[in-house]
DNA sequence: TCTTTTATTGAGACGGTTTATCAATTTCAA
DNA sequence: TTGAAATTGATAAACCGTCTCAATAAAAGA
Protein backbone atom coordinates (compact mmCIF):
# COMPACT_ATOMS: atom_id res chain seq x y z
CA UNK A 1 0.00 0.00 0.00
CA UNK A 2 2.40 2.79 -1.42
CA UNK A 3 1.74 6.65 -0.80
CA UNK A 4 2.82 7.75 -4.00
CA UNK A 5 -0.52 6.57 -6.01
CA UNK A 6 0.21 9.52 -8.15
CA UNK A 7 3.40 9.07 -9.17
CA UNK A 8 3.15 5.61 -9.58
CA UNK A 9 0.58 6.12 -12.29
CA UNK A 10 3.12 7.86 -14.15
CA UNK A 11 5.51 5.67 -13.87
CA UNK A 12 3.43 2.78 -15.05
CA UNK A 13 2.27 4.56 -17.99
CA UNK A 14 6.07 5.17 -18.98
CA UNK A 15 6.78 1.89 -18.52
CA UNK A 16 3.24 0.53 -20.42
CA UNK A 17 4.19 2.86 -23.18
CA UNK A 18 7.92 1.97 -23.77
CA UNK A 19 7.15 -1.66 -23.15
CA UNK A 20 9.06 -1.62 -19.94
CA UNK A 21 8.43 -4.05 -16.75
CA UNK A 22 7.26 -3.18 -13.66
CA UNK A 23 9.51 -4.78 -11.11
CA UNK A 24 10.03 -4.76 -7.29
CA UNK A 25 12.87 -2.95 -7.83
CA UNK A 26 11.49 0.29 -9.51
CA UNK A 27 8.94 0.15 -6.55
CA UNK A 28 11.17 -0.01 -4.04
CA UNK A 29 13.17 2.98 -5.44
CA UNK A 30 10.50 5.22 -6.69
CA UNK A 31 9.02 4.88 -2.85
CA UNK A 32 12.37 6.25 -1.70
CA UNK A 33 13.32 8.74 -4.04
CA UNK A 34 9.51 10.36 -3.37
CA UNK A 35 10.87 10.88 -0.25
CA UNK A 36 13.72 12.73 -0.89
CA UNK A 37 13.66 16.26 -2.14
CA UNK A 38 17.22 15.26 -4.02
CA UNK A 39 19.43 12.35 -4.03
CA UNK A 40 22.69 11.18 -5.27
CA UNK A 41 22.77 6.93 -6.34
CA UNK A 42 25.22 6.51 -4.06
CA UNK A 43 23.19 7.65 -1.30
CA UNK A 44 20.58 5.93 -2.46
CA UNK A 45 22.35 2.71 -2.51
CA UNK A 46 23.53 3.30 0.90
CA UNK A 47 19.96 4.22 2.19
CA UNK A 48 18.31 1.25 0.38
CA UNK A 49 20.81 -1.49 1.53
CA UNK A 50 19.17 -1.97 4.95
CA UNK A 51 15.74 -2.62 3.12
CA UNK A 52 17.41 -5.10 0.39
CA UNK A 53 21.15 -5.58 0.48
CA UNK A 54 21.21 -7.26 -2.79
CA UNK A 55 20.05 -4.28 -5.01
CA UNK A 56 23.30 -3.20 -7.28
CA UNK A 57 24.23 0.60 -7.65
CA UNK A 58 23.75 -0.11 -11.40
CA UNK A 59 20.07 -0.55 -11.03
CA UNK A 60 19.67 2.30 -9.00
CA UNK A 61 21.61 4.09 -11.71
CA UNK A 62 19.04 2.80 -14.47
CA UNK A 63 16.39 3.53 -12.32
CA UNK A 64 16.91 6.86 -11.78
CA UNK A 65 17.61 7.95 -15.37
CA UNK A 66 14.28 6.31 -16.03
CA UNK A 67 12.42 8.15 -13.82
CA UNK A 68 14.20 11.09 -15.82
CA UNK A 69 12.60 10.06 -18.80
CA UNK A 70 9.12 9.50 -17.12
CA UNK A 71 9.60 13.03 -15.95
CA UNK A 72 9.44 12.18 -12.37
CA UNK A 73 13.17 13.51 -11.85
CA UNK A 74 15.82 15.40 -13.54
CA UNK A 75 19.54 15.19 -13.17
CA UNK A 76 21.83 18.13 -12.04
CA UNK A 77 25.27 17.74 -12.22
CA UNK A 78 27.26 19.70 -9.20
CA UNK A 79 30.96 18.80 -8.41
CA UNK A 80 31.67 15.34 -9.42
CA UNK A 81 28.65 13.89 -8.35
CA UNK A 82 24.94 13.65 -10.05
CA UNK A 83 21.81 14.79 -8.23
CA UNK A 84 18.69 13.68 -8.97
CA UNK A 85 16.05 15.87 -8.50
CA UNK A 86 12.68 15.07 -6.97
CA UNK A 87 10.42 17.11 -9.48
CA UNK A 88 7.19 16.58 -7.51
CA UNK A 89 8.50 17.03 -4.48
CA UNK A 90 7.45 21.36 -3.93
CA UNK A 91 6.45 21.13 -7.32
CA UNK A 92 9.63 22.74 -8.88
CA UNK A 93 12.49 24.59 -7.58
CA UNK A 94 15.19 26.61 -9.52
CA UNK A 95 18.55 26.82 -7.85
CA UNK A 96 21.02 29.23 -7.04
CA UNK A 97 24.24 27.80 -6.97
CA UNK A 98 27.30 29.54 -5.34
CA UNK A 99 30.71 28.77 -7.19
CA UNK A 100 32.72 29.69 -4.47
CA UNK A 101 31.58 27.32 -1.75
CA UNK A 102 29.01 25.10 -3.43
CA UNK A 103 25.79 26.49 -1.17
CA UNK A 104 22.73 25.59 -3.19
CA UNK A 105 19.11 28.17 -2.32
CA UNK A 106 16.31 27.16 -3.89
CA UNK A 107 13.80 29.62 -5.21
CA UNK A 108 10.49 29.65 -6.45
CA UNK A 109 9.56 32.89 -8.90
CA UNK A 110 5.89 33.13 -10.36
CA UNK A 111 6.83 35.69 -12.41
CA UNK A 112 9.65 34.13 -13.83
CA UNK A 113 7.78 31.11 -14.71
CA UNK A 114 5.21 33.49 -16.69
CA UNK A 115 7.72 34.86 -18.54
CA UNK A 116 9.20 31.97 -19.59
CA UNK A 117 5.41 30.36 -20.83
CA UNK A 118 5.11 33.52 -22.37
CA UNK A 119 8.66 33.05 -24.49
CA UNK A 120 7.67 29.47 -25.63
CA UNK A 121 4.11 30.44 -26.77
CA UNK A 122 5.82 32.75 -28.72
CA UNK A 123 7.98 30.25 -30.21
CA UNK A 124 5.34 27.80 -30.88
CA UNK A 125 6.32 25.44 -27.63
CA UNK A 126 4.23 23.60 -24.56
CA UNK A 127 6.69 23.93 -21.83
CA UNK A 128 6.92 20.65 -19.87
CA UNK A 129 9.62 20.99 -17.78
CA UNK A 130 12.71 23.63 -17.61
CA UNK A 131 16.07 24.22 -15.88
CA UNK A 132 16.87 27.49 -14.40
CA UNK A 133 20.18 27.28 -12.31
CA UNK A 134 21.98 30.94 -11.39
CA UNK A 135 25.77 30.81 -10.68
CA UNK A 136 27.47 33.24 -8.48
CA UNK A 137 29.17 33.87 -5.42
CA UNK A 138 26.74 34.38 -2.31
CA UNK A 139 27.98 36.98 0.58
CA UNK A 140 30.55 35.17 2.57
CA UNK A 141 32.40 34.31 -0.57
CA UNK A 142 32.02 37.54 -1.98
CA UNK A 143 34.15 38.91 1.17
CA UNK B 1 51.38 41.03 -30.34
CA UNK B 2 48.07 39.46 -28.68
CA UNK B 3 44.51 41.16 -28.53
CA UNK B 4 43.87 40.26 -25.30
CA UNK B 5 45.62 42.74 -23.53
CA UNK B 6 43.53 43.71 -20.92
CA UNK B 7 42.75 39.99 -19.47
CA UNK B 8 46.59 39.15 -19.85
CA UNK B 9 46.73 41.80 -17.78
CA UNK B 10 44.51 40.68 -15.30
CA UNK B 11 46.24 37.29 -15.58
CA UNK B 12 49.96 38.75 -14.65
CA UNK B 13 48.27 40.51 -11.87
CA UNK B 14 46.90 37.11 -10.72
CA UNK B 15 50.19 35.33 -11.46
CA UNK B 16 52.59 37.94 -9.78
CA UNK B 17 50.46 38.40 -6.75
CA UNK B 18 51.07 34.17 -6.01
CA UNK B 19 53.97 33.83 -7.22
CA UNK B 20 53.62 31.99 -10.08
CA UNK B 21 55.10 32.08 -13.38
CA UNK B 22 53.89 33.65 -17.05
CA UNK B 23 55.13 30.65 -19.56
CA UNK B 24 54.21 30.10 -22.83
CA UNK B 25 51.53 27.87 -22.37
CA UNK B 26 49.47 29.56 -19.84
CA UNK B 27 49.97 32.52 -22.99
CA UNK B 28 48.67 30.49 -25.56
CA UNK B 29 45.73 28.94 -23.82
CA UNK B 30 45.01 32.46 -22.76
CA UNK B 31 44.63 33.91 -26.32
CA UNK B 32 42.49 30.67 -27.84
CA UNK B 33 40.01 30.76 -24.90
CA UNK B 34 39.02 34.11 -25.11
CA UNK B 35 38.33 33.04 -28.45
CA UNK B 36 35.59 31.24 -26.79
CA UNK B 37 32.18 31.86 -25.55
CA UNK B 38 32.62 28.87 -23.55
CA UNK B 39 34.52 25.44 -24.09
CA UNK B 40 35.75 22.50 -22.66
CA UNK B 41 39.19 21.16 -21.83
CA UNK B 42 38.95 18.90 -24.32
CA UNK B 43 37.42 20.75 -27.22
CA UNK B 44 40.65 23.03 -26.33
CA UNK B 45 43.20 20.27 -26.35
CA UNK B 46 42.14 19.15 -29.87
CA UNK B 47 42.30 22.86 -30.44
CA UNK B 48 45.43 23.57 -29.90
CA UNK B 49 46.73 20.16 -31.31
CA UNK B 50 47.70 22.28 -34.70
CA UNK B 51 49.81 24.92 -33.14
CA UNK B 52 51.34 22.81 -30.26
CA UNK B 53 51.00 19.39 -30.42
CA UNK B 54 53.41 18.30 -27.51
CA UNK B 55 51.24 20.81 -24.78
CA UNK B 56 49.40 17.85 -22.46
CA UNK B 57 46.01 17.33 -21.55
CA UNK B 58 46.45 17.84 -18.24
CA UNK B 59 48.21 21.54 -18.47
CA UNK B 60 44.85 22.30 -20.08
CA UNK B 61 42.75 21.34 -17.57
CA UNK B 62 45.24 23.15 -14.48
CA UNK B 63 45.47 26.23 -16.87
CA UNK B 64 41.72 26.48 -17.42
CA UNK B 65 41.82 26.48 -13.30
CA UNK B 66 43.55 28.91 -13.07
CA UNK B 67 42.09 31.11 -14.91
CA UNK B 68 38.77 30.15 -12.68
CA UNK B 69 40.46 31.91 -9.68
CA UNK B 70 42.09 34.75 -11.81
CA UNK B 71 38.45 35.47 -12.18
CA UNK B 72 38.65 35.25 -16.38
CA UNK B 73 36.44 32.06 -16.75
CA UNK B 74 33.71 30.19 -14.65
CA UNK B 75 33.62 26.05 -14.82
CA UNK B 76 30.24 25.01 -15.20
CA UNK B 77 29.07 21.39 -15.20
CA UNK B 78 27.21 20.55 -18.04
CA UNK B 79 26.66 16.80 -19.00
CA UNK B 80 29.17 14.64 -17.88
CA UNK B 81 32.28 17.54 -18.92
CA UNK B 82 33.07 20.89 -17.10
CA UNK B 83 32.36 24.12 -19.64
CA UNK B 84 34.82 26.62 -18.85
CA UNK B 85 32.64 30.29 -19.66
CA UNK B 86 34.79 33.21 -20.89
CA UNK B 87 33.41 35.66 -18.18
CA UNK B 88 34.67 38.26 -20.48
CA UNK B 89 32.21 37.27 -23.47
CA UNK B 90 28.82 38.68 -22.90
CA UNK B 91 26.27 37.33 -25.44
CA UNK B 92 24.28 35.06 -23.43
CA UNK B 93 21.31 33.10 -24.94
CA UNK B 94 18.99 30.53 -23.41
CA UNK B 95 17.44 27.29 -24.36
CA UNK B 96 14.14 26.41 -25.98
CA UNK B 97 14.54 22.58 -26.19
CA UNK B 98 12.05 19.80 -28.16
CA UNK B 99 11.65 17.05 -26.12
CA UNK B 100 9.82 15.30 -29.22
CA UNK B 101 12.32 16.03 -32.40
CA UNK B 102 15.49 17.40 -30.29
CA UNK B 103 14.97 21.37 -32.15
CA UNK B 104 16.75 23.84 -30.18
CA UNK B 105 15.60 27.40 -30.45
CA UNK B 106 17.85 30.18 -28.78
CA UNK B 107 16.49 33.15 -27.32
CA UNK B 108 17.26 36.41 -24.77
CA UNK B 109 14.41 37.80 -22.62
CA UNK B 110 16.04 40.88 -20.72
CA UNK B 111 13.14 40.92 -18.16
CA UNK B 112 13.54 37.24 -17.30
CA UNK B 113 17.33 38.15 -16.32
CA UNK B 114 16.23 41.26 -14.08
CA UNK B 115 13.76 38.88 -12.44
CA UNK B 116 16.91 37.03 -12.31
CA UNK B 117 19.02 39.19 -10.59
CA UNK B 118 16.03 40.44 -8.10
CA UNK B 119 16.38 36.76 -6.93
CA UNK B 120 20.05 37.02 -6.54
CA UNK B 121 20.51 39.99 -4.79
CA UNK B 122 17.32 39.25 -2.59
CA UNK B 123 19.60 36.05 -1.52
CA UNK B 124 22.90 38.12 -1.15
CA UNK B 125 24.36 36.83 -4.40
CA UNK B 126 25.95 38.37 -7.08
CA UNK B 127 25.47 36.80 -10.69
CA UNK B 128 28.15 35.67 -13.04
CA UNK B 129 26.16 33.74 -14.95
CA UNK B 130 23.20 31.38 -15.47
CA UNK B 131 21.66 28.00 -17.41
CA UNK B 132 18.43 28.55 -18.55
CA UNK B 133 16.34 25.59 -20.36
CA UNK B 134 12.89 25.30 -21.24
CA UNK B 135 12.00 21.57 -22.40
CA UNK B 136 8.67 20.89 -24.45
CA UNK B 137 7.39 20.39 -27.57
CA UNK B 138 7.10 22.53 -30.66
CA UNK B 139 3.94 22.62 -32.82
CA UNK B 140 4.83 20.53 -34.97
CA UNK B 141 5.78 17.30 -32.25
CA UNK B 142 2.52 18.45 -30.55
CA UNK B 143 0.39 16.71 -32.69
C1' DT C 1 75.81 37.23 -18.00
C1' DC C 2 75.80 32.86 -15.16
C1' DT C 3 73.86 30.60 -11.30
C1' DT C 4 70.40 29.24 -8.21
C1' DT C 5 65.91 28.68 -6.85
C1' DT C 6 61.38 27.64 -7.71
C1' DA C 7 57.38 26.84 -10.51
C1' DT C 8 55.74 24.41 -14.59
C1' DT C 9 55.39 21.02 -17.89
C1' DG C 10 54.19 16.51 -20.22
C1' DA C 11 53.25 11.79 -19.87
C1' DG C 12 51.07 8.56 -17.75
C1' DA C 13 49.20 6.55 -13.42
C1' DC C 14 45.43 7.00 -10.55
C1' DG C 15 40.69 7.54 -8.29
C1' DG C 16 35.88 8.37 -8.31
C1' DT C 17 31.57 8.26 -10.93
C1' DT C 18 28.71 6.33 -14.34
C1' DT C 19 27.74 3.06 -18.05
C1' DA C 20 28.23 -1.44 -20.58
C1' DT C 21 28.36 -6.45 -20.52
C1' DC C 22 26.23 -10.78 -19.78
C1' DA C 23 24.39 -14.94 -17.62
C1' DA C 24 20.68 -15.77 -14.53
C1' DT C 25 16.26 -14.28 -13.15
C1' DT C 26 11.81 -12.10 -13.31
C1' DT C 27 7.85 -10.14 -15.58
C1' DC C 28 3.79 -10.48 -18.29
C1' DA C 29 0.98 -11.62 -22.20
C1' DA C 30 -0.83 -15.48 -24.40
C1' DT D 1 1.69 -22.37 -17.20
C1' DT D 2 4.70 -21.28 -20.72
C1' DG D 3 7.90 -18.68 -23.33
C1' DA D 4 9.57 -14.38 -25.24
C1' DA D 5 11.47 -10.32 -23.73
C1' DA D 6 13.00 -7.17 -20.26
C1' DT D 7 15.60 -6.70 -15.91
C1' DT D 8 18.82 -7.63 -12.52
C1' DG D 9 23.33 -7.94 -9.97
C1' DA D 10 28.22 -8.29 -10.20
C1' DT D 11 31.85 -6.59 -12.22
C1' DA D 12 34.51 -4.84 -16.05
C1' DA D 13 35.20 -0.94 -18.70
C1' DA D 14 34.87 3.92 -19.97
C1' DC D 15 35.20 8.42 -18.77
C1' DC D 16 36.75 12.78 -16.75
C1' DG D 17 39.65 15.19 -14.09
C1' DT D 18 43.59 15.27 -10.77
C1' DC D 19 48.05 13.69 -9.03
C1' DT D 20 52.91 12.25 -9.43
C1' DC D 21 57.45 13.04 -10.76
C1' DA D 22 61.57 13.70 -13.44
C1' DA D 23 62.88 17.02 -16.78
C1' DT D 24 62.51 21.75 -18.16
C1' DA D 25 61.78 26.64 -18.12
C1' DA D 26 61.20 31.07 -15.80
C1' DA D 27 62.46 34.55 -12.56
C1' DA D 28 65.68 36.43 -9.18
C1' DG D 29 70.29 37.10 -7.41
C1' DA D 30 75.20 37.71 -7.90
Amino acid sequence: MSKHVKEMGVLKEHLGKHQLKFTRQRELILDAFLKQEHITAEEMYHQLARKDPHLGLATIYRTLNLFCEAGLAQARHFGTQTQYDNISHKGHHDHLICTGCGKIVEFENCDIERLQEEVASRNGFTIHTHRLELYGLCSPCRR
